[in-house]
DNA sequence: CGGTCTTTTGATTATATTCAACTTAAGTGG
DNA sequence: CCACTTAAGTTGAATATAATCAAAAGACCG
């Protein structure tokens, strides 16, 4: 470890949702970071074709992980936010599949990526809790293809802040049903696979029915119950504790 | 190894597009399959929501793996087709985040699931082809969202086309730009998010133009540089060569 | 043959996109 | 301090795309 924090005070280490650390874990962790990245609300991370090996997970701050189309649309595969692992597919010899951008400041752990086939040799279980993070990833891309592909306006947007107050929730950012936001309604389109103009006007509709308000970078949802029947999603799933990396 | 074919006879090894076994891959491969299923047309092979630990890889004949909403509207994920590994969310100990069905007759090597952890602690090279392939995965998922969400209809089905003859080429199931295509419209329309009457109609131009032809299960691709620019589709793109598991 | 499943087609309707204009809010530089 | 610019959100109107509805034609099977 170089410089930022320190492993064991990871305040990501204290959440719930993240498996305990166990000494050795730690130990492996702190030789594994080699330091911190800051990068400034819309500075680019990852790009979408690099092949440069760099590993990070999220310390803190928000951003956006996207895929752009030969002719230049956009589409967001996902948010991402504190605890996120980013980087795999260029650590593993390939080429970016999307890129990632931040929209607020983020502080990113710095992963010694030459080393991360010795992973593999050296640490079998934080092996496996890459796969598992990876196959993870997976299902949710699977959940979101489902969103795109099969809901109405109006229920991908519901869906879209459901899924986000879990995920926020999670990491202890959700206060009262406020969720941090700091997107553009056009990141929220491009997400949802609508035009702009109709992202706007879907969330109106969810504003005058007193659902959500949207202020100061922050969303309220003032009745998740109804939300999550809009969306059709089925209320019974809760978040799925998982390893940090 | 119990039954079906000896993994040294594996015909998926002789296909270009997967890695070379090593004696000692090949050890192992014969020490962790236990034996074949076979699966006939329509049967189901995994079901969404089960935690039956199951693991599989594709030897032959292909499927669908879908999610389906609370609702009942589906969403196809992928097309499965022989070397995909399947089953790995259980596995992991989750619950499975799709389903998948035979669409024709299968046939499925089996692994021995209750040492699926053992693989990352005595196996690093195969764990490290694991993880490979989920995040492979995911890479495509992505790319299938981006389609869903930022392509027109005809942008989709041209896309499914391409990829499609990309996938199954590296397989050598392709002829002469005729490719095997056991699905009906339905699955087509499940998979691009489109109905089934505009799917139908978007088929009709794309066969106007020349451009396919679907005939007993076989599609006809007579103009895949057409199509890919249909699909704005980066033609650059070659299949991977992956590791076969 | 009758029945079921799939594909095809036309007509109608709904949903979402595009276009265009206007409003705020937040810089920037004279 | 104020014009000027730029980015983001909002709104209405026109248009396009895709969904839905309905019916018929093939294909396949017992």
């Amino acid at each position: 470890m170089q410089d930022g924090v320190d492993c064991k005070d990871c305040p990501l280490r204290r959440l719930e949702i993240f498996h305990a650390f166990s000494p050795s874990d730690l130990a492996f962790m702190r030789e594994f970071k080699i330091g911190e990245l800051r990068v400034d609300p819309g500075g680019p991370i990852l790009v979408e074709g690099s092949r440069n090996p760099q590993l990070f997970t999220v310390l803190a701050g928000m951003g956006l992980r996207y895929k752009t189309l030969p002719d230049g649309r956009r589409q967001i595969i996902n948010f991402v936010m504190p605890g996120d692992f980013i980087g795999l597919q260029a650590a593993m010899g390939g080429a970016m599949g999307h890129s990632v951008d931040a929209t607020t400041p983020m502080t990113l752990c710095v992963f010694r990526r030459s080393e991360f086939l010795d992973v593999f040799r050296d640490n079998p279980s934080r092996a496996y809790d890459v796969t598992w993070r990876v196959a993870t990833e997976e299902h949710f891309l699977g959940d979101a293809l489902a969103s795109v592909g099969q809901r109405s306006a109006i229920e991908r947007v519901a869906w879209a802040m459901v899924r986000l107050h879990q995920r926020t929730a999670a990491l202890g950012l959700a206060d009262d049903g406020s969720i941090p936001f700091p997107y553009r309604q056009q990141d929220l389109a491009d997400t949802l696979g609508l035009s702009l103009v109709h992202t706007n006007k879907t969330l109106a509709k969810l504003r005058e029915r007193n659902l959500v308000s949207w202020v100061e970078g922050r969303l309220h949802l003032h009745d998740l119950d109804t939300l999550g029947r809009i969306a059709v999603v089925d209320p019974n799933e809760e978040p799925l504790r998982r390893p940090l990396i």
